[in-house]
DNA sequence: TTTCAATGGACTATTTTTAGTCCACTGGCT
DNA sequence: AGCCAGTGGACTAAAAATAGTCCATTGAAA
C-alpha cells in the first residue's frame, strides 16, 4: 500500500512561493478583478501604491499589468488623473481547458463551508456600524440587480463583504482566496443558467439574519446557500458518486 | 474620521510575498520545528527533497539551514546516512522582545476558533482508517506524557493531527499556520505554569468524541479547549478590557 | 495660456534566486 | 580493505527581482 507516512508532515512542507513574483502578481490581480473587488471601470491604485501593497517591486508589477492589458483586463491612461482602469467588458475566460480535479473540488468546497458560515455567524454577532450596515445593503442590492452575465463577480463581492464584517482580516482573506479557487473551478464547467432569484432570496435571508444579530440563522442561511455550488460542482465530477439532479444555484 | 473606504479591498491587496525567499524559508522551517511536526532528534528530508517541497532552490534552502544551524535549531552530519537533524535541545526563544499587537491577537484567536472546532467536527464525521485512529491516539499519548518544558510543540502537533483528519489539506494548512502565529504570541508573554492535567483531559474528550463520531461534541470540546489560550492572551493585552482572572491552560 | 503635480514609462546597477555541476565525506556492504 | 551510493558542501553562469532615478504625458488649476 505504501502509505504516506505521518512522519512527513504535509501541512507545512508545502511551497513557500507559488511560481515567481511576476506570475503571482498576475494571479492576484486577476483574482481581485474576477471577485469584483474592483468593478468594471474602477481605477486601480497608482502603480507605486499598488506595488507596495502587493509587496512587489514596481517593475514586476508593471510587467504583470502589461500582461493584463494585453489580455484586455485593464486599460491604461497616462498623465495626471490617468491610471489603470478595469476594462468595462472583461474578456471571456476561455475555461474548460482542463478537467476538474476531484481532490481540489472537495478541498475547496470543504474549506469554504467551514469559513463562510462561520463568517456569517460572526458578522451577525458583531456590532456593526451604520456605515457597515449600509455597505452590506449596498452590496446586496448590487448583486440583486446585476445582469446574469456579470452575476458572478457581484455575487463574489457580496460574499467577501460578509466575510469582512466578521472582524477577522485573516478570515476575510481566506474567504476571498477560497472563493477565487471556486471561481476557477466554475470556469471549467459548462455554463448553466443559474437560478438568480433563488440565490438572491438566500442572500436576502443572510443579510436579514446578520442585521438582526441572529448568528445561528445567519450561519444556517449561509450553509444552505453554499449547497448549490457544492452539488453543482460535484455533479460534474463524473461517475463514481450518485447524483440525483443538476442544481442551478450560481454560488 | 477618515474612514477606510470600502472601495479599496484589503482582502486581496495584501503582500504576495512576505520578505524574500530566504527569510520565508527560515520562517517555515522554524514553524515546522516549533509545531513539533519534526520532533527533537528527527531527521529532516535530504536538502534536494526539501528544497523541492518548499519550492525553493537548494542554494536558498541551504542558506536558511545554515542560519538555523548557527542558531542551534538543527545539527548537520555529512556523508551517507548523514543529514540534517532537529537539535535535541531547542534554543530558548528569546521572546518578550515586542509587545502584543491587540489586532493580531484578536485576529489569530478569532480565526483559530473558526478553524479548529470545525476541523474537530469534520474529523468526527470522517470515516477514519484504523491507521488514522492509531495515529490520533499516538499523538494524544505523546502530548499527555510530555514534560512541561516541551509541552507546547507536542500540543501543537496534536492539534495539527486533528486538523489533518478533517480531510481538507487547505484546512489543515490553515490550522497549522494560525497555530504558529499563536505560538509566536505566546512566546512574547511571561511563562505561566500551564495546567497540563486540565489540558490533557480536554484533549481526551476531543479524541473520544472524534473516535465516537460525535461531531457536535467534538466541536464543543474543541471550542472549550481553545478558551484557555484565548483568555490567557487577552489577559496580557493590558487594560481596556475587564479581566477576571489569569487562566492557565497551555493552549 | 501657462504651470505643475500626479500619473504611467523606461532605463540602470545591484542584489537575490535559480539551475546545474562537481566535490567531499561517511558508513554499510561486498 | 575497498567500494560506492547517498548525503552535505561549494562554485558558476544565468535569470529574476529590486531600488532608485529620470523621462513623458496629461488635464485641472492658477
Amino acid at each position: 500500500m505504501d502509505q504516506v507516512p505521518f512522519e512527513t508532515p504535509a501541512s507545512l512542507l508545502r511551497p513557500v512561493r507559488h511560481g515567481n513574483a511576476f506570475e503571482e502578481t498576475i494571479e492576484r490581480l486577476l483574482q481581485t478583478i474576477k471577485l469584483g473587488l474592483f468593478a468594471a471601470g474602477d481605477k486601480l491604485p497608482p502603480e507605486r501604491e499598488l506595488s507596495e501593497q502587493l509587496g512587489v517591486s514596481r517593475a514586476t508589477l508593471r510587467e504583470a499589468l502589461a500582461e493584463l492589458q494585453k489580455a484586455g483586463y485593464v486599460e491604461v491612461q497616462r498623465g495626471r488623473y490617468g491610471g489603470t482602469y478595469v476594462a468595462l467588458k472583461l474578456p471571456a475566460g476561455r475555461g474548460k481547458g482542463t478537467a476538474l480535479d476531484p481532490a481540489e473540488v472537495d478541498d475547496a468546497l470543504a474549506f469554504r463551508s467551514v469559513l463562510e458560515p462561520a463568517a456569517a455567524s460572526l458578522a451577525a454577532r458583531a456590532k456593526l456600524s451604520a456605515r457597515e450596515r449600509r455597505h452590506l445593503l449596498d452590496t446586496l442590492a448590487d448583486v440583486a440587480t446585476a445582469p446574469a452575465e456579470l452575476y458572478r463577480p457581484k455575487d463574489a463581492r457580496f460574499h467577501v463583504a460578509v466575510a469582512e464584517l466578521a472582524g477577522s482580516p485573516s478570515l476575510a482573506a481566506a474567504v476571498a482566496d477560497v472563493r477565487a479557487r471556486i471561481n476557477d473551478l466554475l470556469d471549467r464547467i459548462p455554463f448553466l443558467e443559474p437560478n438568480l432569484e433563488h440565490s438572491n432570496r438566500q442572500h436576502q435571508r443572510i443579510v436579514d439574519a446578520i442585521l438582526r444579530g441572529d448568528d445561528e440563522e445567519a450561519r444556517q442561511a449561509m450553509e444552505d446557500h453554499l449547497l448549490g455550488t457544492a452539488s453543482l460542482l460535484h455533479g460534474f465530477l463524473g461517475p463514481g458518486e450518485e447524483r440525483s439532479e443538476i442544481p442551478t444555484q450560481p454560488n
